[in-house]
DNA sequence: TTTGTCAAGACGAGCG
DNA sequence: CGCTCGTCTTGACAAA
């Protein structure tokens, strides 16, 4: 994969927050350990002002453990900016795409669950997202889908189920079991398809 | 303080 | 070997 240097468009949350009180120019940058999936390091500065594109900027600067150099010569934040310089295991931070991008992706994924490496490209592009960002923003949305998808089964299952029970400690642990799944219902270990709860840890 | 959400990390499997 | 996938977990954040 002829992973490009992208331009980072992140930032913190709490820049967002802060955005209106202080209109600073402030640099971002992006810095991963996972060569694995292509996170590259890069950084960069902010490259244009344009406010129409400001919709479309993600909002976050993620930082992950620093065991190597950090190529990152600015931050988005004084907190970042001293983490920079004291500790070297950074504190992760999570990434909001805006509304804008979340509608885009969306729009997309309702289109086709799957995306093409041409695809993916132009959408980051488009979206001024990394194409690992938008890779593995389809990939957590599928598998919610499909945790939504069987959390519901197996809620309409149980239901029926606890219909034809018949004594009130049957329909006591069948809620019981329904509370609890739904308070698991992505743990899979907790419950398998024969509708017992099984302790595989 | 607890709980829910979600981007990202971790990891094994499959593919070309 | 490098990549993407599914799956599950982690950690940050916001809302209840």
């Amino acid at each position: 994969m002829s992973e490009i240097v992208k331009p980072l468009t992140s930032f913190f949350i709490k820049d967002i927050l802060s955005i209106k009180e202080k209109k600073t120019q402030h640099f971002r940058c992006y810095t991963s350990n996972k060569s694995k999936e292509g996170h590259a390091q890069w950084n960069n500065q902010q490259p244009n002002k344009a406010s129409h594109t400001e919709e479309l900027l993600p909002q976050d600067t993620t930082f992950s453990e620093q065991k190597d150099s950090i190529d990152c010569s600015c931050s988005s934040t004084p907190g970042a900016m001293r983490s920079f310089t004291s500790v070297r295991k950074q504190k992760r931070s999570r990434a909001a795409f805006t509304h804008m991008q979340v509608l885009e992706l969306e729009k997309k994924f309702n289109h086709q669950k799957y995306l093409s490496a041409p695809e993916r490209a132009h959408l980051a592009n488009t979206l001024r997202l990394t194409e690992t960002q938008v890779k593995i923003w389809f990939q957590n949305r599928r598998y919610k889908t499909k945790r939504k998808k069987y959390a519901t089964e197996y809620s309409q299952d149980n239901f029926q189920k606890s219909e034809g029970l018949s004594t009130e400690g049957e329909l006591v642990r069948a809620s019981l079991l329904n509370t609890f799944y739904k308070s698991y219902q992505h743990l899979t270990y907790v419950y398998d398809f024969n509708s017992t709860w099984r302790p595989t840890l």
